[in-house]
DNA sequence: GCGTCCTACTAGATCGATTAAGTACCCCAT
DNA sequence: ATGGGGTACTTAATCGATCTAGTAGGACGC
């Protein structure tokens, strides 16, 4: 046993009288390598009451990465989707002797590289793409998933009547912002509805209530507000009542990706709710290469509440 | 370059004509070592050119644990404290060579082994408390920053007239829910007012109505309630308005640690804003056993809004 | 001319695992 | 009795950097 206090391989092969090789077989269950039972039993044994565990970093060196998956979470993604979807991405990869660590801030090349370099992970994700290493994984369910997430919030707006539908936009761009705006339009034109105006409400809350106010001025006709997020959504109702106008009588406003925030303001946010964990499963298994057979995304659901 | 594409030690060593030893020499300006100018510039040159970046996972072998520092963050934590803190965290570290990594979820210690396996990090965090490996760092400074917001919450309070004050609290704790309880206390003793009520609101938004409305009707003179977070904040006065309590008038309300949606709120959330980024560069250096001499926490301000 | 010291390096062990290549032994067929 | 083949292992190379222990060569003193 190392001075590090660490229980190594050798320390195995010694206490079991066999080679550092015969003990790396019997626990890694070699395929190509024939072990007798009794052999196997007594490494195991040794193993067992030495409390050998492998030492990642060695490990790492010998097999090119480390076991570990790093996730660039962007600020201001902070919501049920990335919660649920790191909780699957978590907990499919320990199931596959892997762990999780999150690198939050906005994702930089080099802050990216630096990762790589330092530890080596099997794969850099980012919230809402794939970033790095391996093949591409077909992430085509990934976007059915999300597609219909989307098409969701305006179908709702839709049901309720509402043909004049605009989209309340963050001011910055997310790795989603594209592909949302492109299936939220899309769903448009499916149902038969105009196309859907955007517009952009920034903060503080006058700033806000500025943008809705222009918005609204320029476009009349608008009934419902389909907002990129609860965020959004919120300070949009904000900024209505601020302007006097009724939601959702006057103006009916959706969020997306449900916050507990939603549900303590008057009105209350109808949003929607979406449970990334199955996502976040299937991009584990994408980035260890296990087929994701099986694993068919929960399709996300309307909260109704008080705002359409 | 091994087939992985990487340039190694042994690439710089051979392009400059020395030995792998010297390469490391120059590379880490070992102070033990005598190496002429002419050589120090071959080498330095060479890295240069070929890109030389040392790889992590190997140095980590070497030296013993890798320059990574892993910090815990529970659910439920997400807020201005916690960013700030990452971000402090994050570029201290970054600018000593080492790199910050996240881990969600409920800290337990399994999980905890497993990344000091896998990975062998200089130091395992917990946000909120110094968690495993290097000497315990004095995070005196730490508690005197937090203690000093702590203090904050119910000192504003008291300035407003208020002696009769309850802290509203989440349904389960966090790591610093001990310190914020007895620090608040603590504060309620200084000023000589009577020692603060505690309970909890729960969700979702009726059961957090039932219990203030308990609450209020066992402790009828309580006139400000000091909640844990911005989120028991905002779901105490949705609960007081459905109860048909004005805030402030009838019960104050101030909020910890700033989120924004608390802006968005009628009556908008007084609360207290922390900048945790100096907690941060400290908790890194102390970590690093680097010296935290001239970093002071920056103290937190109450955010004057409508609730108090 | 020999020992000593200094400069400027190099050789090789080391961290802890994985794994290709080899070896010893026994069994069985020819 | 000899070769082929399977079983059950071992030896040693390898991943890439760090660092101890050594060495070659020159200067200097006496």
């Amino acid at each position: 046993m190392g001075r590090s206090g660490r229980v190594t391989l050798s320390d195995v092969a010694k206490a079991s009288g066999v080679s550092r090789a015969t003990v790396s077989f019997v626990l890694n269950d070699d395929p190509r390598q024939t072990i007798s039972a009794a052999t196997r039993e007594r490494v195991l044994e040794a193993a067992q009451d030495l409390g050998y565990v492998p030492h990642g970093i060695a490990r790492a060196l010998r097999e090119g990465s480390s076991r570990v998956v790093v996730l660039n979470v962007d600020w201001g993604m902070e919501g049920n989707f990335s919660r649920s979807y790191v909780r699957g991405l978590d907990e499919e990869l320990a199931e596959h002797d892997h762990i999780l660590l999150v690198r939050h801030g906005h994702a930089n090349p080099e802050a990216t590289q630096k990762v790589l370099d330092t530890i080596v992970p099997r794969a850099v994700l980012r919230l809402g793409e794939v970033y790095l290493r391996g093949e591409e994984p077909t992430d085509e369910d990934w976007e059915r998933g999300f597609a219909a997430n989307a098409a969701l919030q305006i179908r709702h707006l839709a049901e309720r009547g509402h043909t004049r539908i605009a989209m309340a936009l963050p001011d910055h761009d997310f790795p989603l912002t594209g592909a949302r705006l492109g299936f939220a339009q899309e769903t448009a034109r499916q149902l038969g509805i105009p196309p859907l105006e955007r517009f952009v409400v920034p903060r503080p809350r006058e700033a806000g209530a500025a943008a809705v106010e222009a918005f609204l001025a320029a476009h009349g006709d608008v009934t419902a507000l389909a907002a990129f997020d609860d965020d959004i959504a919120l300070r949009s109702i904000t900024a209505l009542r601020d302007l006097g106008r009724r939601v959702p009588d006057d103006v009916a406003v959706i969020g997306f990706d449900e916050t507990e925030y939603g549900s303590l303001t008057t009105p209350a946010l109808t949003t929607v709710h979406i449970d990334a964990e199955i996502l976040g499963r299937i991009a584990a298994r994408a980035v260890l290469g296990i087929d994701t057979e099986g694993l068919a995304p929960v399709p996300g659901r309307v909260v109704v509440r008080e705002s359409v």
